[in-house]
DNA sequence: TTGTACGCGTTATCAG
DNA sequence: CTGATAACGCGTACAA
């Protein structure tokens, strides 16, 4: 509980040579410093940074917005996002929006109110999706899509789609259902477009009955499996937009005695820690989260410290990661 | 940019009305606070929380201290325990330490600094494993054993897995591996006691052949899989003291040929979301996460704002949940 | 190199 | 109910 002046006095010096013997130590004596460490030692002494952060009009904190903390996906993310805030001096405010906007005002008002620097933005947005932050406010996207305005750090999802899908058509398989998320996310939509450019240039026309809406959970996966299992001219191969609704839905196949790959391939996105321990290990794309976080955090930090960007678009490669769950489409009457 | 008072001026009341206009508004005439208010919103005014922060000397942030941000167990805690702290009005600064006590100092000193008003500690301390955290801070371990000092939140780790074992032994199993977590951790040693309890009073003597140490990554409960399946006299049943490394063990059996649970049963610890979908689901303990952060957050707020604690610890109950990864011990020669 | 003095935006006290 | 003013702890011109 002791500040500065009781450090100054016991020193015998001024708050003024304090003060500069903690943030710039050369400018003090040899005498003075260590009078004060001294000092600072004998009444344990430890700067109030509330009142440093209320002089210099800074928190040295960053919101970083996430949909759901539990998914592990946005773990990866934020595990690279708080290391590198924490190498630079910058602590993580930890913002779990449950996927309400409501909660997300909250934080965005805590920016405004000056208890944080700037905002990581975990969730794809663009026009479309209303951008609910305000001009002014320093955000970086970490988890961007084509049609995100302003900062950001993404892949290509049009691109690796493509990739996957254009692979499931070279196994042989021509009837390739979809397990979406929902209809308006953006990574939907740019990974719908990937989709749909691969079976263009195969000649596959379009079904949207191969479509089945899920909202990259687990669960949702399970239930649009079924979809799958009791159309009457069933998929060869389900492309599935994120690991959890893959794992979902290759649960509902064994249970309906479809095996994967032999009867259908599935295949997911993202590539999180269980895609390779999944029974069978699932075929996926791997973004680089870690990299990403870090990229996202350098580029807001930048912005907050008023230093120039060299650029405000980052799209960076995925891999594409070949496991069990996929395989030659089987023998069609 | 604008501060209390610019709006006092333009309301035409001093600083003070203004401020009791926000904290205290029953104590401001009719008049005096539309003009304030009006004053507000015609200069966008927003109260700068840093200056209130210093002034009331307290951040109203926590920090919570989890070893890994990726392990899904730990992900449900934060959810609660984030959900809890931003009603309250507090933020949560997410202290990853990925084991290590340096990052933890770096965290600790951030209380002692002022940056935050308390610390919710997600790893099991107790009087061996050094407790790190000095006294005089605020702080509540979410995650506790029974050797834990300080306030805590905790399950009663030693009957759960007492319990589980009773149910593996009433199906018949008499060799028992045990995929354990680091040794000296914790809940390594109350889950082992409880082991050890269940044995004894089946009269099962001990055999410390049958103990594998892992980690509590998926990794490490793989590698401990193999250790079993290579015995000559190899367990019918496996205790992996959490789910991560029961579904690694049960990757590895699959892949020996050893089918789960007829050939060898294999149960979890914590019920993470995955533990419902594996192949085949995990039988396993189910811990209140939910309830658990919830209150360890409400007991720290209560220790930060000088409240008086009903009870400085709390156990809560665990679920057994059985699932299809258990059976009846395999017929023996 | 050192010390003095002021300001940052807010709340609390106290007198009106 | 309202207003003037003194803190809070620190950084930093400016003067010495």
């Amino acid at each position: 509980m002791s500040n500065i002046r009781d450090v100054a006095r016991l020193a015998g010096v001024s708050v003024a040579t304090v003060s500069r013997a903690l943030s710039a130590p050369e400018k003090v004596s040899e005498e003075s410093l260590s009078k004060v460490q001294d000092a600072i030692a004998q009444v344990g002494y430890r700067p109030n940074m509330l009142a440093r952060n209320f002089r210099s009009t800074r928190s040295y904190a960053v919101v970083v917005l996430v949909p759901d903390i539990a998914n592990p996906f946005y773990s990866l993310f934020i595990r690279a996002l708080e290391d590198r805030a924490q190498q630079k001096g910058y602590a993580v405010l930890l913002g779990d929006t449950r996927g309400t906007s409501e909660r997300e005002q909250e934080y965005i008002r805590r920016v405004e109110t000056r208890l944080a620097d700037g905002i990581i933005q975990l969730r794809p947005s663009s026009e479309k999706s209303q951008n609910t932050i305000p001009a002014g406010i320093a955000c970086v996207n970490a988890c961007g899509c084509e049609l995100t305005t302003g900062p950001s750090i993404r892949i290509d999802n049009r691109a690796a789609a493509r990739t996957m899908v254009d692979y499931l058509i070279s196994l042989g398989h021509r009837r390739i259902g979809v397990i979406s998320g929902l209809k308006d996310n953006p990574h939907t939509i740019d990974r719908l477009e990937g989709y749909k450019e691969a079976l263009a240039s195969a000649g596959i026309a379009y079904d949207k009955d191969l479509i089945a809406e899920g909202d990259f959970t687990m669960w949702s996966g399970l239930n649009s499996a079924f979809q799958f299992c009791n159309m009457k001219n069933r998929p060869t191969a389900i492309f599935s937009m994120n690991d959890e609704m893959a794992i979902g839905a290759m649960q509902t196949l064994k249970s309906q005695g479809i095996r994967v790959p032999e009867d259908m391939s599935v295949t997911g996105f993202d590539d999180i820690a269980y895609a390779k321990y999944c029974d069978p290990s699932l075929t996926t794309i791997s973004q680089p989260a870690e990299e990403m976080g870090k990229m996202a955090m350098d580029m807001l930090l930048r912005i907050i410290e008023g230093e120039p960007l060299s650029q405000t678009e980052c799209v960076l490669p995925t891999e594409f990661i070949i496991r069990k769950s996929t395989g030659p489409a089987p023998y069609q009457k």
